[in-house]
DNA sequence: TATGAATGAGAATTCATTCAT
DNA sequence: GATGAATGAATTCTCATTCAT
């Protein structure tokens, strides 16, 4: 069913994906979709808590027996990228189609990110904690770099056709936030 | 006209603003809107292109005379950050409601934000060339970590509510961008 | 539902019909109208299809056991008229509003109306064989004068209001058009 | 003025001319046309009037020294069939667009056709008198036969194309119409 | 005579959602 | 749990016409 919905809204994009697409290629009836989804836009909100929150928790059980923050930064990427790259229309969902959400889904959307960008400020307040990161820096601001970095390269990734390897650019980005962060 | 567009968009979003309120707000009928634009998606494209292309071409004059890279940098982001401030709901604009382009606008958007995505990779490259930014960078993607970061830091702050001085953060941004690629 | 467009746009006409208004005729929802109809222009094209379909259907059903061409011709103009004459609003659909169609539509009652020009060539085709019509005749030429004149005679029977017996005017234009053909 | 009306409602067709389009062709100001015409309809009546007025001047003028009835057909239908030959366009406007009346401009259609139909009714009173067609025939079915013929004729010849020699089948028509009529 | 900027009415169509079965 | 027929609100865009210049 979340599938079905992937796929057609990946591919269609949220306005040009109506339900009776979804259930058709979910192989149900229209109305049986609202036995699963209370609305349309909680469809959209559902594919985002299930892929971020799956992502966050995977991230969230490695933390506990990392240490480095620089290791923990490559692993917080190298999970996002990898779990974007695996499914093109997953991608074209989150980067494309989830933007058409309205004022009230934004705050949902919200609420389903922030754990995530949690992650990435704990990473750097333990950063500048154990000497690696300037004190200087304001971990806001940084978290902004951070996510805004991954955000427009995945963007940039799916919007070119998802040709190259996403998981690919890692080492790359990670090199330049943690240059951007590091004394 | 444009002012008027940039009101409603900015305040009820694209797919809630009718073409009816955009002329009433312009104090004039509905049909002469169109008098002004060609439908309705020509009028988000407008104000992109109004906005973004006067903000390139600031940013091009100024770099006729300054040679420092990282004094461009700094420029390009005070402009873009200045731009923005200046008028919450031109930002409201283009950080939420320009994300609802479909495929068609999404390609006018790109051709018109091309050129400023080339004066950030002009930066970097002349920054490479000088010796003070690392030649291992790619200037694609470091170009993707400058504009992410740029356009993740606009949004935080139009989200928020646009309370605190947007273009009081130019100097941190810049800070952890240029650490980012810098030697 | 095909009675209610009949109705309505027999007597407001094609363009003077809003969907709304055959929804209302037919008791249901406008919406409801696009169940059974692909758009507004397929409508008009229904009704045709309906209507010539039938009269074409009855009129192979008999040349199946009659022979002779007069009788044949006869038979053709009595159903044709008898079709038209039992509901004035039809016969307004067929005679003045369809003439609205623009080109796509042109096309398609151009093939819903060609295999009962069919069977007027073959009457014509036919009576020449058994040396009941000149041979110097012309079928498709010929095909138009019948066509045309029972175009124009209920034409003219409609636009005055359908006062007259229509139906009773049979035997005379039968009789000019065999004198037409005949040796 | 009605030679660009004429050009361009019959390319495009009544609906799709706008006044703008119209007033490009003969190279003035929409305004302008309105000092011309009274309104969009006034325009397809004008043409009309102009047309089938001459047409029948034409005739009316024949008439006056022609005895004969069969040559007088002969030269309504030839004079007829040449007046649309000579320009496509404007037997596009007649045969086709201008079906697209509604009821107020067919009856002003009706006001400039009826004298083309009393020269026809004109013809058949005349032969029946002198003994030439049957005295059996009523005038009014008969006229129709002969306009409907017609009608038909240039209908089909201009929606194929106007590919080949409109006025090269008056023979053949009129052979069938004099049949049709005749003792 | 001529202009052309401005008007504003008017209608087809889609599709999320419901609910009787 | 599942269906799918029916709903009806909601909005873009065109274009004939006017009138101040």
């Amino acid at each position: 069913m979340l599938t079905a919905a992937i796929t057609v809204i990946g591919q269609a994009g949220y306005h040009n994906a109506p339900i009776s697409r979804i259930a058709k290629e979910a192989g149900v009836a229209d109305g049986t979709v609202y036995l699963y989804f209370k609305n349309k836009e909680d469809i959209l909100i559902s594919i985002l808590r299930e892929t971020i929150g799956q992502i966050t928790t995977r991230i969230e059980e490695y933390f506990e027996t990392e240490t480095d923050p620089i290791r923990k930064l490559r692993y917080l990427v190298t999970v996002y990228f990898e779990g974007l790259a695996a499914n093109k229309n997953l991608a074209l969902v989150t980067q494309i189609h989830l933007r058409q959400a309205d004022e009230a889904m934004r705050r949902q959307i919200g609420d389903i990110i922030r754990p995530y960008y949690g992650l990435i400020e704990h990473i750097l307040r333990e950063g500048i904690e154990k000497g690696i990161f300037r004190e200087s820096i304001d971990t806001r601001i940084a978290r902004r770099m951070v996510f805004g970095t991954m955000d427009e390269t995945i963007t940039a990734w799916v919007l070119t056709g998802a040709k190259y390897d996403l998981v690919g650019l890692t080492d790359q980005v990670v090199d330049l936030l943690v240059h951007g962060v590091k004394k």
